[in-house]
DNA sequence: CCCTAGCTAAAGTTTACGTCA
DNA sequence: CTTGACGTAAACTTTAGCTAG
């Protein structure tokens, strides 16, 4: 689709804000009102300007400009309300703000685009935490493992101590170490004439 | 059902400007 | 004061999907 560069219409003169029932353009008029008095715009203060001398020479000038402060918070509003923008919206909307519809309808692309960069930061962020949550969930679960490991190995150590020293080994689970040690292979011949304890079944 | 034109959104790119070292 | 690098907004291009005729 070829819409050709935009350009600020110079003949443009009429009311910027002509009068309408929706709720959202009313603040439009003395927004720009304001904007009329501190004639503080980034590139062009007045359509005329895009003919003065250094930015015409010979042809239109093909500058673009910078949106006003006051039309694009305008932009924003209308932004939140909705972000898709239904053909008779556009219109409204470029007819309050003085702008060309074409022109309102790429700064919702554009708006659109910008809102999604931020929300893939926001979900980016939002896993990045929770993985370095469950990595470290991960982490503890492991040392509390190692730990654990390493007490069976040391009760298991003692037990066969015990057994090569001919003592007799607890038969009954009363024994705490026991308890924990009951992580280790069963030892079927570790009680001498008794039971073996009933967590080993 | 297929084709075409018209419209729009999304994604990516280009252009122009503002800022700052 | 000038300049070049960089970031960003506005505008553009391409592609694809949808709908009406």
């Amino acid at each position: 689709m070829e819409f050709g560069r935009i350009f600020f219409n110079p003949s443009y003169s009429g009311n910027m804000f002509p009068g309408n029932g929706d709720s959202i353009f009313q603040g439009a008029r003395s927004v720009m009102n304001m904007e009329e008095t501190t004639k503080k715009r980034p590139f062009f203060s007045m359509p005329e300007e895009l003919y003065d001398e250094e930015y015409f020479d010979e042809q239109l000038p093909e500058k673009k400009r910078r949106l006003t402060p006051e039309q694009v918070n305008f932009l924003e509003k209308s932004f939140e309300v909705e972000n898709k923008l239904e053909p008779e919206r556009k219109t409204q909307l470029a007819k309050n703000l003085g702008l060309q519809p074409r022109q309102v309808a790429v700064w919702f692309q554009n708006r659109r685009a910008r809102w999604k960069n931020k929300q893939l930061e926001r979900d980016y962020d939002q896993l990045k935490s929770s993985y370095e949550s469950l990595l470290s969930n991960y982490d503890s679960i492991l040392k509390e493992n190692e730990k654990l490991k390493a007490e069976v190995l040391s009760m298991t150590e003692k037990l066969e101590a015990k057994e090569l020293a001919g003592e007799p080994v607890p038969c009954q689970n009363s024994d705490p170490l026991l308890m924990v040690a009951s992580h280790a292979p069963a030892r079927p011949n570790q009680c001498k004439g008794g039971r073996p304890p009933q967590h080993w079944q």
